[in-house]
DNA sequence: ATCCCGAGGG
DNA sequence: CCCTCTGGAT
């Protein structure tokens, strides 16, 4: 079996997009929020745990602190019991306080649309910042590089890097800038209904055939 | 490389 | 019990 082109993995690439698109068509970011403030705030949240539990947590917090004046100015310890369930918790609550006074001393309390005046702030990486930047304000600056992506662009051999960072120079070069931010979707979704970590439900996936890691 | 650290599934 | 869930900081 011959090393794969680029073109080739491109026209492939291409395809299992369609394909998932046209499986998932309502594909999209499941965090709840209102605003920019709080869709960062919750995908903070949202590491190491599902987007259910986050979802489960971040009424009670945006009731509180419904901005980041209000949560710059929160007491640590009441953050904390709030968000416990969701793994992480002293940290977190460090941390999405952190980012709340980081908006308000450098950025009017405004979340930037920058990518690297996001990753300046506390709490926040690469991810996050893409997370933000894709479905809060529609900006296509790069790939959301998660756990289910990284798994399934591995799985499909779109890539063969383990570093995030080196995933999403795969998958920019892959996919044209107008499908980075629903591509992460497409692959979240099919990683959680379909292409489970553990047990992959190959038989029930519509790009098995262009898979290469597909046991059907 | 290691720490943070909760909950649900198999 | 072990693994996984939309990671980031040290």
């Amino acid at each position: 079996m011959p090393r794969e082109s680029k073109k080739a993995r491109r026209e492939r690439a291409g395809t299992i997009y369609d394909l998932l698109q046209e499986e998932y068509p309502d594909a999209h970011c499941e965090l709840d929020f209102e605003s920019p403030f709080q869709l960062a705030v919750a995908t903070i949240l949202s590491a190491q745990t599902t987007d259910v539990r986050v979802n489960e947590t971040t009424p009670e917090l945006f009731r509180r602190y419904p901005d980041a004046e209000a949560l710059a100015n929160a007491q640590q310890e009441d953050v904390e019991e709030i968000v416990r369930s969701t793994g992480f918790f002293r940290n977190k609550a460090k941390n999405i306080i952190g980012f709340a006074r980081g908006l308000m001393a450098d950025h009017e309390g405004e979340v930037p649309r920058d990518l690297h005046a996001l990753t300046e702030l506390p709490g926040v990486g690469r991810k996050t910042a893409n997370v933000v930047l894709g479905n809060a304000f529609d900006i296509n600056e790069g790939v959301v590089v998660d756990t289910h992506v990284k798994r399934l662009s591995n799985r499909m051999r779109l890539t063969k890097e383990d570093n995030p960072v080196r995933v999403e120079r795969d998958l920019v070069d892959l996919f044209p800038r107008e499908r980075w931010t629903m591509l992460a979707h497409l692959l979240i979704w099919h990683g959680r209904n379909v292409c489970d970590a553990r047990k992959p439900l190959c038989q029930k996936c519509v790009v098995s055939h262009l898979c290469p890691s597909s046991r059907v």
